[in-house]
RNA sequence: GGUCCGGUAGCUCAGUUGGAUAGAGCAUCAGCCUUCUAAGCUGAGGGUCAUUGGUUCGAAUCCAAUCCGGAUCACCA
């Protein structure tokens, strides 16, 4: 149990103890960390129990803080009452006890096992183009969390359901048919995927371009639009697809291998991965016989031309459509169908979506759907919706060649890892693959970071001018203190990867730059929790941050190696350890790697 | 228009679910390398927490209204 758990027990049990009949609980009580203006360690709010009690604060902090000290085995040596606040000072040999417990373990927020199995869906890109900026905020988010609640005890299954099918596919097949001559990555030596994604962006010129012919030969625009040949050749592609015309597929598969080859390229350098894959070309048409069985439940209803809707004016929402009058899908249709294919694969206890704002609406009316045809699999749908990745100028936009690249992105933040590295004079001793395995390090670091060190609800702006930082609140940051506090160890031949504590008493206090590690130190497992329970990496980066911050801090004030006595050189390792592990367990879960030496 | 999300320092963001004098980073300015890595540390300046009212011992946090920005509400995906 963490210490404000602790806490909040012992200080509530003493409370019905003082004041028998009261029926104070522990979540009654307020217990935050002490302001460093005042001594001690963590505080508890006293107001509450004033009203309830009919005591003066002064009062009631004076009786509870004599009690809670004066208590057998008692955690804490003293208090202080001020303004309604009782501070509690812990004793030094419950922190050295948490050290000594923690420090050296493989798993420093054990959790048992939840018996929950959660599906974590993300990345689900189409296969027209390149991964964008705005992608790689998914992947990591999608990513992160999966770590995050498999850490936290749940059985987790990391999916990405590609979206392989539909006109966008057609527009780059028709494109490359018309001009490229048969060019494959290999004869262009372009990666697969933004060789697709080369060809969706000129199918778009083409389109606009005969657009314009047809504007110019007198056509109304909107008119234009549709008669486009080449518009017109991309819907008559998609009709052939899905009637299976074997050339057309044949095509269809040919191009989608190659952005395949190209995603997994970047995946890998994304240090990201699947259990599970999902093609929406074997899920387009699930869906029907659950609107079918809505249909006869009297959930759903038909209009005058056979289409299918479902009601939804008394949750606020509109009427949805969910199959045309030509009893075709529409897109939520087959989303229905791959929730229900998705809980009976695994059965799932959760299934979340990582998907961007845009589609809060759609996600809702989704569950609601499901839920209303009592669908076992709704009630654990969550959608994980984050904010877009946006440019100063608005949107990224691929038709308009405004998207920052992923693949781009990453190399030009190992590029710049390089250049920095390279100008701090920091190369010596490295050999070739290990530099180009720092800067990789370093870059994607600083990638990871920054895009989940913001609240994933709040969408934010990348200004592609101004480079990602490596200094201040950034992976690199954490990075370097963990390179410090690896060098400490290897100057004192003390094993990073087998520590023991050695048993230690103390005969001096413990200083407050140390106790304020120690303090953030014991607060790892309930961020983590806290991580899991809001579905928010970020506290991860808030915490990670503030973590090293504290170290740094610790380091320029105490040496280790010159430390006043064996104790304190020992007390000290045992917290450099300990806070060297933590980091590098809280990066792990974003896929943020720590190097040894930088 | 309906629904949802957001508005905190010049910029980018935290704010432990209602607690003490609202905090970090960047940028600016002033200091700190003979000492375990200066990608660091210490300090300074910088705030009408969008606005107004309410709830109470106490509000950036909860409620109501208003203003501003965004998303969404297709027989599109």
């Amino acid at each position: 149990m963490t210490l404000t758990g602790r806490i909040k027990e012992v200080a509530s049990q003493a409370l019905q103890h003082l004041f028998p009949g009261t029926g104070i609980e522990p979540s009654m009580v307020s217990v935050n960390q002490t302001k460093p203006e005042f001594s001690g360690d963590y505080t508890v709010v006293l107001f509450p129990f004033v009203k309830l009690l009919k005591l003066k604060p002064d009062e009631l902090g004076r009786r509870l803080g004599e009690h809670l000290v004066g208590m057998e085995g008692s955690i804490f040596t003293a208090y202080q009452v001020v303004s309604g606040f009782l501070n509690l000072s812990v004793s030094d040999s419950e922190w050295l006890f948490f050290l000594s417990r923690t420090a050296g373990r493989d798993d420093l927020a054990p959790h048992a096992a939840t018996g929950k199995k959660v599906m974590v869906e993300y990345s689900s890109p189409n296969t027209n183009k390149p991964l964008h900026f705005g992608h790689l905020r998914n992947i990591f988010l999608g990513y992160a969390m999966g770590e995050v609640l498999k850490a936290t005890g749940n059985d987790v299954v990391k999916a990405n359901l590609i979206n392989d099918r539909g006109i966008h596919i057609c527009k780059s097949m028709i494109a490359w048919q018309r001009t490229a001559n048969g060019a494959t990555p290999e004869s262009a030596e372009i990666k697969g995927d933004h060789l697709v994604g080369d060809y969706y962006v000129r199918f778009n010129d083409i389109y606009k371009a005969e657009v314009k012919e047809l504007v110019a030969a007198g056509m109304e625009e909107a008119v234009a639009g549709k008669e486009a040949p080449i518009m017109k050749d991309a819907q008559e592609m998609l009709v052939k697809w899905e009637a299976g015309d074997p050339d057309v597929r044949e095509l269809w598969r040919r191009m989608n291998g190659w952005v395949y080859e190209g995603f997994e390229v970047s995946y890998k350098k994304l240090g990201v991965d699947f259990d599970k894959m999902y093609y929406e070309s074997d899920t387009y048409l699930l869906g029907k016989e659950i609107v079918e069985r809505g249909l006869e439940k009297g959930v759903l209803f038909k209009k005058e031309n056979g289409s299918v809707w479902i009601d939804l004016t008394a949750d606020g929402l509109d009427e949805k459509l969910l199959l045309r009058g030509d009893g075709t899908s529409v897109y939520i249709t087959q989303d229905l169908g791959t929730a229900v294919l998705k809980y009976n694969d695994f059965k799932l206890d959760q299934s979340i979506y990582v998907i961007a704002d845009e589609q809060n609406y759609h996600m809702q009316v989704l569950k609601l759907i499901l839920q209303k045809l009592g669908e076992p699999c709704a009630d654990g749908i969550f959608h994980l919706s984050y904010g877009m990745v946006e440019l100063p100028t608005g949107k990224m936009k691929s038709r308009e060649g405004t998207v920052v690249d992923a693949d781009d992105m990453m190399e030009e933040m190992v590029r710049l890892s390089k250049e920095q590295t390279e100008q701090a004079g920091k190369t010596e001793g490295f050999t070739e693959a290990e530099l180009a395995e720092l800067y990789e390090m370093i870059g994607m670091g600083a990638l990871k970071f920054y895009l989940l060190r913001v609240d994933p609800k709040k969408k934010m702006i990348f200004d592609p001018k101004e480079s990602i930082d490596l200094h201040g609140f950034t992976a690199t940051f954490i990075q370097y203190a963990h390179a410090r506090i690896c060098s400490i160890l290897r100057k004192e031949g003390v094993s990073y990867n087998d520590y023991q504590p050695a048993p230690l008493t103390l005969t001096s206090e413990i200083a407050p730059a140390e106790k304020r590690l120690i303090l953030a130190l014991e607060q790892y497992a309930s961020v983590l929790d806290a991580a899991a329970d809001e579905y928010n990496p970020s506290l991860l980066c808030n915490y990670s941050f503030h973590l090293a911050q504290l170290f740094n801090s610790f380091y320029d004030v105490h040496s280790i190696s010159k430390a006043e006595s064996e104790e304190k050189k020992l007390l000290r390792l045992m917290i450099i350890v300990l806070t060297a592990h933590t980091l590098r367990s809280a990066m792990q879960l974003l896929g943020i790697r720590l190097p040894e030496k930088m």
